[in-house]
DNA sequence: GTGAAAGCGCTAACAG
DNA sequence: CTGTTAGCGCTTTCAC
């Protein structure tokens, strides 16, 4: 592997002048600058990441921390970052939290180690204060973790209330909703969507939680089911908990969409494969990807102004689950 | 944050000294290491490894290439694999391939510009040349690449030939098989398996090509049992295949496992999310992961001796897809 | 046992 | 415009 050193001296110059060539910085003279990338390409010159990184106390390369990998929501949104990032010659090392602090507090010390131009963070359990000692540019993704930190986020709660609408324009008006855990920043404004719609509309509420688990949520369907005979339509908190749903009303025998709707939130694949499909609120990931990733880029390269939190609207999409004959 | 020298200072040494201890390597006197130890809490300092890297020309980082994020199978294989490597001290780097060589290229030299100390590689389409002119180890997952390099792999083979015995023994004898892509290891071993199974038990055999992918299966589900109303099987080569199957099944108003049977391949999530619930032949993905991170982490410590390479079953669990009165 | 010094590959003053 | 030089933080001969 070349060095600069080598790159000099086939070029006969120095290594600043090299240097300089490679960062485009400084004045070089156009001959010089020809001889100078000659000699790059004879040698097959890549110059060393380390060596800069040591130097600029920074790399070319963004953390990212995720809450769970095998949660299918996530993969896409790594890869919707990842075109983003990589396009701007930047690497994304991939962190799993598993929201376990300890974990997250040893991966902020690696990112620092290792001299990460920024973060991006989903996570309901990093605090403010975890970043305080840290000093580079952090982008909250999906949760806000407090106003001072940047974000892009969904709309969370009312796309929920959305949700319910639709459901109500269906015909239908007891509607139950099977909530995600309690903390989970989606979670509760998923919930708190429901709730003020359902008040707004002056229908009644029937709400259990699922914690965002598909054998929970099947558990819960059963039990609502079990005291609330009359409820026509299941609005859950996310796509796989109403995947657990259906499960739940196909082995009762009760037919989706014609006595019971369900609708679920995000978007994910899942959605497609059982029957009945699910009607569901699409998350933008796309968008919420990419968006995250240029911000935090604009930030890193102090190009940024303006707000400091963005959200977008998940997407209703229709499909058999809710659409009956109704 | 600390460096080296100023952990010096306070202990009153040479930096040679603290480096010492921090190594554990060469000789320490015994009230001069605790001078030093103290000096290293009172600064909590930690060693930059940015630094370590540069000199050692070797960082405590994996590489870990996958073809496809967004399949559910590589991310609890990620988890498997980040089990071992970060107990013994090492960050994994994730990378996601696409298959694209263009994009495989890329990430070797990255990995080889940030000193990985080796490879974990899930790929068809790398082969042993790309990998010629890179010193770092490397290990295969789930397929191989080459004789030399060492993998970790699933009897893909006799895998399939032990799902396709099952269904013989559930009383099918008109077994058709969903394959996957062409030139994908996984999928022809799992194939070849099928035929060869089939032609000893004097079979007939019915095969289309359904990518891995489900929408496709689905289709091929309808036009070959167009062509074979005779079929009272399906054997797919992975389970996202096998759900197409279901779908296409259900829709067709056909009971499953009453007149047809169906098994796939991984053991993901999803095949307990459809109705009937899918029986599969499950991958040992813990045992892949913590094999593969275990034989790389060997090498790499040169303390690693005997085979090259290593193979774990898939296990059967059988579902309703499969559980009729049969 | 311990320290001084050279150097990993690169960049950024500072001279010229 | 271009070269010299001093480090970034760490490890490792080589003396003492």
């Amino acid at each position: 592997v070349a060095t600069i050193r080598e790159v000099a001296k086939l070029a006969g110059v120095s290594v600043a002048t090299v240097s300089r060539v490679l960062n485009s910085q400084g004045y070089v003279g156009v001959d010089t600058r020809k001889k100078v990338e000659q000699a790059i390409k004879a040698l097959n010159y890549t110059p060393n990441a380390v060596a800069r990184s040591l130097f600029n106390k920074q790399s070319k390369s963004i953390g990212f921390i995720i809450p769970d990998i095998t949660n299918p929501f996530f993969p896409q949104l790594v890869k919707a970052v990842e075109e983003t990032l990589t396009e701007q010659g930047y690497t994304v090392l991939l962190f799993n939290s598993d929201e376990n602090l300890e974990k997250i507090s040893k991966i902020i010390d690696l990112m620092k180690a290792e001299y990460v131009a920024g973060a991006l963070i989903v996570s309901d359990h990093v605090k403010e204060e975890h970043l305080s000692n840290i000093s580079i540019p952090v982008v909250a993704i999906d949760r806000t973790i407090s106003g001072n930190i940047p974000s892009v986020t969904v709309n969370n709660y009312e796309n929920a209330r959305e949700a319910v609408r639709f459901l109500i324009q269906q015909g239908c008006s007891r509607i139950a909703h099977i909530r995600g855990p309690k903390e989970v920043y989606t979670s509760e404004e998923r919930y708190r969507g429901y709730c003020d719609e359902m008040a707004a509309q002056g229908l009644p509420q029937f709400v259990t939680f699922g914690n965002y688990e598909l054998v929970t949520s099947s558990q819960a369907t059963i039990s609502l089911l079990a005291e609330h005979p009359q409820i026509d339509a299941f609005f859950a908190g996310n796509d796989i908990m109403a995947v657990g749903v259906i499960k739940s009303l196909t082995s009762l025998g009760i037919p989706i969409p014609e006595q019971i709707k369900v609708i679920g939130f995000d978007g994910i694949e899942w959605g497609t494969t059982v029957t009945p499909e699910l009607t569901t609120m699409m998350q933008p990931i796309q968008q919420l990807g990419h968006k995250s990733g240029e911000l935090l880029l604009d930030i890193i390269n102090g190009s940024h102004q303006g707000s400091q939190h963005f959200s977008f609207d998940a997407c209703l999409i229709e499909r058999q689950s809710t659409n009956g004959r109704g």
